[in-house]
DNA sequence: ATGAAAGTGAAAACCATTTTCATTTATAAG
DNA sequence: CTTATAAATGAAAATGGTTTTCACTTTCAT
């Protein structure tokens, strides 16, 4: 993704606050501009530490506000962490599957096509009208792996 | 589930407390005997007061302590709302998947052997090497869809 | 410019979970 | 059956991420 793109993916955020009746002020602006152009999953005070690099009064309690409109807005997808906590990431295109890297906190989404069948299997099986699903996968990203380690059985 | 075979679930519980160097106290008796028996998820707060009928000075404290040792163990299994909370429930045999119901909270877990594929399919085509996933659906049990409702496009 | 409503941020509240610490209890040894 | 001791307990306090409160500020329509 280019300079760019991001910087339209931050406009077309911006946008859909104003299509939904927000207003558009510094500490949002801010915001926007960093999780739209992160291709890693932040947590709050993530976005609260690089946030006032730009906007230096900025609060914590914007951040929370303000990512949860956006979440809201499906601009931004919130994701679980084993600890309960939250991190917040980009949305995908269409409904994609997170892959979270554990050593690097990078981020990547896959597509779960296959995914479609097993609910539908499990659905017919279980006898429940599935509505919701999680699916993350953890494990470390090509970067992070052991490069002289003898090949595992994993 | 019989009452025999949850009786020896818990029995067998406990032995492998002892197994493991812990000791048997009568906290962790009442503790177990819920959670053993629980065909559903419960959190620390429904446990303690459970708890407290079998053992009127349990604390919080140990339901959690308890709790820790038996996810250690691999004899229950946390599950992640996304509220944030956890909910705890015996794990079940061999590797296998979680379906809650939003409505009254019933689980079950259903087997995901589709899974397998996808995930080495996504290893093998994100370069990741896989550690760990989550797969939780959530939905509504067979007995909490409304009867009477026409069909929807779900 | 102006006013009303939305937005902000500091501080306080919340709440699930964890830590602290003095007391109690299970277990092994005698 | 005692006794010693290390583990376990539970009340209270601490923690830490998140949310609420509220007085003040800012946006945006007029």
């Amino acid at each position: 993704m280019t300079l760019i793109s991001i910087n339209a993916l931050a406009e077309s955020w911006l946008d859909s606050l104003l299509d939904s009746g927000y207003r558009l002020t510094a500490p949002r602006r801010a915001i926007v501009s960093i999780v739209a152009a992160s291709p890693r999953a932040l947590d709050a005070v993530e976005i609260y530490d690089l946030g006032r690099d730009e906007h230096p009064r900025l609060g914590l309690v914007t951040v929370y506000r303000t990512l949860e409109k956006l979440e809201q807005l499906g601009l931004v997808q919130r994701v679980h962490q084993p600890d309960g906590c939250n991190m917040y990431l980009r949305s995908p295109e269409g409904h994609e599957h997170l892959l979270l890297c554990k050593s690097c906190g990078q981020m990547e989404y896959f597509r779960g096509d296959d995914l479609t069948k097993l609910i539908e299997d499990t659905s017919r099986r279980s006898g429940y009208q599935i509505q919701e699903h999680w699916l993350q996968l953890f494990g470390l990203c090509a970067g992070c792996q052991p490069q002289n380690s003898p090949k595992e059985d994993g």
